[in-house]
This record gives C-alpha cells, sequence and structure tokens, in this order.
DNA sequence: ATAGTTTTGTAACGATTGATACAAAACTAC
DNA sequence: GTAGTTTTGTATCAATCGTTACAAAACTAT
C-alpha cells in the first residue's frame, strides 16, 4: 500500500517553527498584490509576515520562490477554473459570471485592488524577465480555458459557427486584466460590474444565436 | 511687445552641453516604458541616456522629475487626443481609432512593447504611491473625453438616449489597458486588431441608432 | 589674458537591497 | 542527561540604490 507522502508528520523533530507556513504564505501574497514583485523588499516581507530573512529563506527558498508560491495560491488551482466553466450552462454565462467574479475581487475591501497577476509583474528589471513570462503563461492558460468552452458552444450550435472563439476569449482576458488597472485607480465595484455588463455585449444579444 | 519667452538664446554661457535635452528624455521615456518607473535605475538610465547621474540631475532634477516628463511625452498633448475624437465621424468612430492606434503602437517594434500608462507605474512600493496616482489621473482624463464624445453623438440623436456614455468610455479605456498586458506578453498585432473589433461590437450594431 | 559661468567626469555619500554565517534556543530520541 | 536536529535572532555580507560634493574642463564676455 502506498503512503501519503503529503502528510507531515505529527511529531516534528528539532525546534518547533514559530510561525504557520499557509498564513505567512498569504500575507507574502498580500504584499506582492499591494506592491509588486520587484517594488516588494524583503524587509517589507519580514515585517508583514513576522518573520526573520533567515527564516523567510530556510521555508520559501528565495524571493522569487516565495513570489511563485504566492502568485500560485493567488491564481488557485486552474482545473477549478476550467470545471466551473464547464459547468456553466453556456460560454456566455461562464465568462460572464468570471468578469463579475472578478469585478467584486478586485474591490474587495479586505484585498489589495485589482488582479495580483495583471500588476505584480506588469514591467520589471531584465532581472525579473522570467517571472514577468511566468505571469503571461498564467493568462494564456486561463484565455484558452475560455476558448474551448466556446468553442463547445459553438459546436454545439449554442454560438454562430462564424464566431470567433480566440477573439471572445482574448477580450474576455483583456476586460480582467483593463479592469485590474481600473480598480487599482480606485474605481468603484459598481463601475466595475458596469464594465462586465458591458464588455459583454460584444457577445451579441445574450450569447445566443436563436 | 512681447518677447518670446520658450525661445533659448543662440549664444550660451558656460561649457556646452554633449547631449540634446528632448533626445536624453526620449531615451529616458523608452527606458521606463520598458522596465518600469521604480524598477528602472538610475545606472541604467546614466547608461542608455549617455549622461552622467550629476547631469540627469542638473537637467532634470531626480528620477521622479525625470519620469513624469517622460510621462508627458509619452502621453503627449491631450487637446490633440480632444481634437482628434472631435474631429471624428462619430463617437463609435472615434474610438474604434483610438483603440487601433493603440494596438499598431502596442506592437511597433521600434518601441517597447504595450503602454507606458499601463505598465509603468501598475504597482510598487509605498514610496511611489503619488506617481501611481498620476498616470491613474492620466487615465481619467482620457476616459473623459471619450465620455463628451459620446454624450455629444447621444445629444445629437446620432446614438440611442439609453446609452451609457460613462460604460462605454470605462470599456475603452478597461480595453486599452488590457491590450497593452497581452501586448507585453508578446501578443501579435493582428489579435490586438481583432480584440480591437471586439470591443467595438459591445456597442452595437456600428455604434448607430439607426 | 583674465574673470565669470556652466557642464563635465570622478568619486563618493548614507541607505537599502537580496541573501547568509553563526551561535544560542528549543525541541525529540535514546 | 546527553546527543542530534531544526529554528531562531543577531549581525552582517557585498552590491546596488538614489543622490551629491567637488574640481577640472570648456565655453562667453570683457
Amino acid at each position: 500500500m502506498k503512503q501519503d507522502l503529503n502528510q507531515q508528520p505529527t511529531v516534528t523533530i528539532g525546534r518547533p517553527r514559530a510561525f504557520h507556513r499557509e498564513e505567512a504564505l498569504k500575507v507574502a501574497m498580500l504584499t506582492f498584490w499591494q506592491h509588486g514583485y520587484e517594488t516588494t523588499s524583503m524587509s517589507l516581507l519580514s515585517k508583514k509576515m513576522k518573520m526573520s530573512a533567515p527564516s523567510i529563506y530556510a521555508t520559501f527558498g528565495d524571493k522569487k520562490g516565495l513570489f511563485l508560491e504566492a502568485l500560485d495560491l493567488y491564481v488557485g488551482d486552474l482545473n477549478d477554473m476550467k470545471m466551473f466553466l464547464d459547468q456553466s450552462t453556456s460560454a456566455f454565462e461562464g465568462a460572464s459570471q468570471l468578469l463579475k467574479m472578478s469585478a467584486y475581487r478586485f474591490t474587495d475591501n479586505s484585498n489589495p485592488c485589482g488582479c495580483m497577476l495583471a500588476s505584480s509583474a506588469a514591467s520589471g528589471s531584465s532581472d525579473s524577465k522570467d517571472v514577468q513570462k511566468i505571469t503571461g503563461q498564467f493568462r494564456e492558460k486561463i484565455e484558452n480555458l475560455i476558448q474551448h468552452r466556446i468553442e463547445q458552444d459553438i459546436k454545439k450550435g449554442r454560438l454562430a459557427k462564424s464566431t470567433s472563439a480566440e477573439a471572445l476569449a482574448t477580450l474576455t482576458v483583456a476586460t480582467i486584466q483593463g479592469m485590474s488597472v481600473l480598480a487599482r485607480d480606485g474605481a468603484s465595484r459598481k463601475k466595475l460590474i458596469q464594465l462586465a455588463e458591458t464588455a459583454m455585449r460584444a457577445w451579441g444579444s445574450k450569447g445566443f444565436v436563436f
């Protein structure tokens, strides 16, 4: 019988940790979300996470490793997003919900404004090119999920054969990322919801052929 | 008779400058555009501009002053944008052209990818809050210009009275800013043009009531 | 030629950057 | 109690950050 390697031992050896890994990671996520990857200093992270620098390095490797873990935590499991889209009554409904959820998340007072994926590595020095690339790959994956969901509806005849799945998927992602910019400028939730609804009008009448 | 105070003297006193102010400023703009405000170092600027740090400081004040001048150079005169919108045959046509011009500019090989306004201060440390605010104010001004142009068409009956000028203006700005994100991810010009056209579909049939 | 003015290049400033060396501390195992 | 293991806190590393002091250089005016 196979052992569960993810299970951590109930009794650990050595001096016990003074912090909770997942909680500290969440704080790091929020800090990067607020201030960006390169423009967040280790000293600020140390203060916010209430961990000394050596503890952070021992736990997460280096700054880049910490950021990438924080980014994974922010994005979550993309399979969940895929399932959400698949279970939506239509591609239109799924994309619409995605936009509205983004509008809510980007203006949640208990979080920084906007989208961490959009802002935290929007620009940076040459040293951070790889990190910028990773955020772009996340966007690409999300766009592909949406595109595939739209293609399903086209095949089913739920959307016109002439529909460009790529164009609508691109619009959805671009709207989310643009929404993030406005959210960071201080745009209200109401305004972002209105933006979500307006963008969905590009799909045609409620996204139906009939 | 009034003197032209903008005219600089043909004969200057002291040691002549070894650089061309406007050319150096343009290089600074391109560097900030590529790497962002806080994530561009003075040493990189010094190298790219081919000016020593003291020369940069004597000419532009400090890093923030240099960035703000570079940002003004990037944005250009907003009156020009206002005139462009006013002279467009319709608000729809004006916004459409704006999106397509953005798609071109954001994928121009002789420039960095994307929009300097969108990426250079998308996030930053607490020290750069004021700079982030200024980029946001530019976006707000641009959105207002578009909104007012739409309101003109509504008054003229060229757009339905039920049209939300704010919603369409917000969508336009959000699309441009989202387009910038995709451009920096490496999206093709063709894809961004398609995005521009798709977003304009939210206006309804060619933006006409009739 | 000399004085006055401005820019230049060098060389450095204190502060902060990401990252570590090291020993005391706090635990388990035997 | 002693050995072994891991984390902690302190103190610091070299490098870079934005910025500036200062004197030599290059010009104009008289």
